[in-house]
DNA sequence: GTCTATAGGATGATAGAC
DNA sequence: GTCTATCATCCTATAGAC
């Protein structure tokens, strides 16, 4: 179904991967360059043959994983489903991207604000229309009477919080399918547990 | 039904707040003891006459929190109710915390890393009490039947992910009445959403 | 692509005057 | 209870050699 070719990652990308596992046990502001160099073995000033400064590496960070979410996003909301089958994709595409993004996940939402410029604007919209979106799902079915009659805040709040801290739980996670992960989350979070 | 008498706070829990805000806006490590100072209109070192340092001010406000969860989440294991009911008291003690301890709960989610030695300790280990308490109530009610056979790690994340990111929620939840927030928030953790 | 050396500034904390 | 002055250390980032 799919081919996977192994690619060496250039300098660049192994830095930003390094100072991602860091970010994601410590924060952005916790760590240091030489933080990031050490964990490479390297000295902290070689850092800079590669990247402009941290803010760079923040920035790539976020912004890779951002797209991400804004992409699939729009894929569902172009999309002609029912609600619940719009909500079940929204969970699922959490859990895929969670999968492949864990570290940019936790960056995103521990330290956005760290975030400087256009770089920070850009982001805090992506959120913003990203929430919107996922809003109009959840008054759609309202509206259609396929949800029920409950506050929309509080549904996109519970939902929205539980899919943004699936990264973590990686470990535990680790033992389990991810699709057998998808199919109890869409059941816990949709229908409830009584 | 209550008696609240207004104390003037001491030097020192004022500097806990202030930081406690600070602390919340950019985590821990983002913001300085001049940041603090600045806040409060003196110097840095005038902070020094009150608090040994910043890990005073972290554990302080950490542990302060994490006791009110120990101690409710203790009351509620010792209580003999419906497993149901029992869930219905964790999400109302959760709310009414985190309208208290706001800026408490999110440097306990965001910051704990930052404690060091017994402190660290004793935090992870309330915490790992606590979750244990909670898997244990899911558990009983999976085995009485009271609650549908779904994965108990799964339904202990979403709802717990949920409950520790209310703090987020302030704004908007600002506007809302603490019992209907409640029973909302009941209603769609436990029973759904169709 | 990595190193050493270093600039220039911020940081947590202390000493001692008022 | 607050201040000024200061220390020792850490921080991001740059310059220039190899």
């Amino acid at each position: 179904m799919y081919i996977y070719k192994v690619i060496k990652p250039t300098r660049k990308q192994e830095i930003i991967q390094v100072a991602a596992t860091l970010f994601k046990e410590k924060g952005y502001s916790a760590v240091s360059m030489r933080d990031i160099a050490q964990a490479m073995h390297i000295k902290a000033a070689s850092l800079y043959n590669h990247i402009s400064g941290k803010q760079e590496i923040l920035s790539t960070l976020i912004l890779e994983v951002a797209e991400a979410f804004t992409t699939e996003m729009s894929a569902i909301t172009a999309e002609t489903l029912p609600t619940l089958k719009k909500i079940e994709r929204v969970i699922e595409i959490h859990i895929d991207i969670t999968v492949n993004y864990s570290e940019n996940i936790a960056t995103l939402n521990n330290d956005w604000m760290h975030l400087e410029g256009d770089d920070l604007k850009q982001v805090v919209k992506m959120r913003e229309a990203y929430e919107e979106n996922f809003r109009r799902i959840i008054k759609q079915g309202l509206s259609q009477g396929e949800i029920k009659p409950q506050h929309p805040e509080v549904i996109l709040f519970s939902i929205l919080s539980t899919l943004r801290n699936l990264y973590l739980w990686n470990e535990k996670r680790g033992k389990m399918d991810v699709n057998v992960l998808k199919k109890d989350m869409v059941a816990v979070l949709i229908k409830g547990i009584i």
